[in-house]
DNA sequence: AACAGGCTCAACCGCCTGTAC
DNA sequence: AGTACAGGCGGTTGAGCCTGT
């Protein structure tokens, strides 16, 4: 069919968002809503394709955005959420409470890929990385240390420096709109890992996270038992109790153990967690 | 102080899905 | 059924910042 651009791109800004424009699409939205996003740069003034203002808006603008770094509960959730979804990062912000997906994407791209693959862990499929893998790679980095050699080597036991992550976004998607079709490759076997001090852990991937070198573990009283969509609006900063996750785990387990299990029972799983 | 390389993350790009006609 | 459009998604990019030399 050819798809045509989203607008015209003649004569419209790129690149960063100045104050002057945050104000006329915030002031915008604010008396008019969101939608219309290809008529909206126009009558709000603004010079920027109707996808830029969403996007801005989505990721950057919208008053419900968790501001911070990424706590180790969510840190958590992450993990287990993308060992559950693979790369469906709006499900996965989803579930979390003032993230957007783009927040998410980069924190799993930037952080969470390394932490993995130091726990031995492959980041992709969640398996234990095997021990040529990891071999390979800690030569790598020898290999490059000797390129460049750091005169002030961190001890093993120093706690990650913490960076101030200051984020942005968050989308509490509209539930009308599910599919699962995209990315559908993910692997859910489970599989066998060791944690940081070296501990084998259990044929399952929900295991493998139990404990993370951060030394956090999941799970408190909180019974917060089934996470929808208001809550997610209401709940704004409030981590996820474990038991959702576990109790959603749990039910997709049975489905992918139940013998004649079919798309219809995964696909509800699936939605009951946008639910 | 200057430079180089690595890291972060906002923003863009291209593709897909859903819907209206 | 076919086409066009809007909205949404995940992957990628690159400017600016940070850190080490």
């Amino acid at each position: 069919m050819g798809r045509a651009p989203c607008c015209s791109k003649v004569g419209l800004h790129r690149g960063p968002w100045t104050a002057r424009e945050d104000s006329l699409l915030t002031n915008y939205i604010q008396v008019h809503g969101e939608g219309n996003w290809r008529s909206l740069p126009k009558k709000a003034g603004l010079l920027r394709c109707g996808k830029s203002c969403r996007l801005r808006w989505m990721n950057y603008l919208r008053p419900d955005i968790k501001r911070g770094n990424i706590t180790p509960d969510e840190d958590d959730l992450i993990v287990k959420m993308h060992a559950l979804l693979g790369n469906r990062w709006s499900l996965i912000a989803g579930r979390l409470p003032g993230r957007t997906d783009n927040e998410i994407k980069n924190y799993w791209n930037t952080h969470l890929t390394k932490k993995l693959r130091s726990l031995g862990t492959d980041p992709t499929t969640h398996k234990k990385l095997s021990d040529s893998h990891v071999q390979e790679q800690k030569k790598r980095k020898n290999s490059s240390k000797k390129k460049k050699p750091k005169p002030k080597p961190k001890p093993e036991a120093e706690p990650e420096k913490l960076k101030v992550h200051n984020p942005k976004p968050i989308r509490i998607k509209s539930l009308g709109s599910f599919s699962m079709s995209r990315n559908t490759s993910f692997d859910w076997t489970t599989t066998t890992t060791t944690t940081a001090s070296g501990t084998e852990v259990a044929d399952d991937p929900w295991s493998n996270f139990r404990y993370n070198e951060v030394g956090f573990l999941i799970g408190d009283d909180q019974d917060h038992d089934m996470i929808n969509g208001s809550d997610l609006e209401c709940h704004s900063g409030v981590p996820m109790s474990d038991h959702t996750l576990e109790k959603l785990y749990e039910e997709y387990l049975q489905l992918l153990k139940a013998e004649d299990h079919d798309h219809v029972e995964l696909d509800s799983f699936a939605e009951s967690l946008l639910i």
